[in-house]
DNA sequence: CCATTTAATCCCATGCTATCCCATACAGTC
DNA sequence: GACTGTATGGGATAGCATGGGATTAAATGG
């Protein structure tokens, strides 16, 4: 599965259209070169995306849960959220505005790599958004969980 | 693993490039020979770089721990503060303009091995840091631990 | 069912920046 | 003292982000 990594700042134009930055769209895998997918990220003032392979990988992950729980039917309502996003000739997206709304977005776009997923921020929030994580990082002294072990 | 000693200082010229030290370049394990990641120290002034896979590593392990939880959320943050370099054909890298501020660089980066990782620094600011450590192994008393008996 | 307006998509032009490529200096090695 | 590899500098080039029209598709009203 691709891994984003790294951040970069990109400009809103003023017909709602944002680059993704070239080294995610790189790190797409083949089966998805066209587009991504992008959703209201659930607890942050975030659009959250991935690559269109994902979309498949959330549905088998939320088949996996117990039918008729409680459980399933709330995280099985982000797969209506789910907006596939097609590439322009240049590399670029068309943000819907009701995603535009949730993040705040005006005329600039922060692109985060989070692994499998990356996010889309407001500059000004995700700074303050980044600072918070990195205290909260430094005074509960969170740790990686340990690499393999076979 | 990759394994970094030693200390190196190398000059930053008006592009922003910087040789990473031939032996750091060789001490890269085969699968990440195109360059390396670097991040800014979370509690010193100073730029944290490993190999590649370092990144795909942590990615690794942070993916281990389950989506939507707070404690994925703040360690996630850590994935798009990674920054991927590629060497040029003459193994320098450029340094991002955040991360060269964070290290307060301005034309000489000094580079530190650390084991698996290793540090970039100011000429300046490290030696004090070099002085602050050793005396803190002094007026502590600190000690190693033994190695292995097997 | 057609006409008119609106919105979305495509296509090309531009400036910038990062990347590539070659050229030089310098040091250690044989 | 010639040679190899490393560090460093600078010009040329290609890729990327961005902006603006033109073209097409969709939505709305008659």
């Amino acid at each position: 599965m691709a891994v984003f990594l790294s951040t970069y700042v990109n400009k809103i134009d003023r017909k709602g259209r944002v680059s993704v930055p070239a080294a995610f769209r790189a790190a797409l895998t083949p089966v998805s070169t066209k587009g991504i997918v992008a959703y209201r990220a659930v607890k942050l003032a975030a659009i959250e995306g991935g690559g269109l392979d994902r979309a498949e990988d959330l549905s088998r992950r939320i088949d996996r849960l117990p039918e008729l729980s409680d459980e399933r039917d709330a995280l099985s309502a982000i797969l209506g959220e789910l907006r596939p996003l097609d590439f322009d000739g240049e590399g670029r997206i068309v943000l819907p505005t009701d995603l535009v709304r949730h993040a705040t977005l005006s005329d600039a776009a922060v692109f985060v790599g989070c692994g499998p997923t990356f996010q889309i921020w407001e500059p000004e929030r995700f700074r303050r958004h980044q600072e918070e994580m990195r205290a909260r990082i430094r005074e509960r002294g969170l740790t990686l969980p340990p690499g393999e072990t076979p």
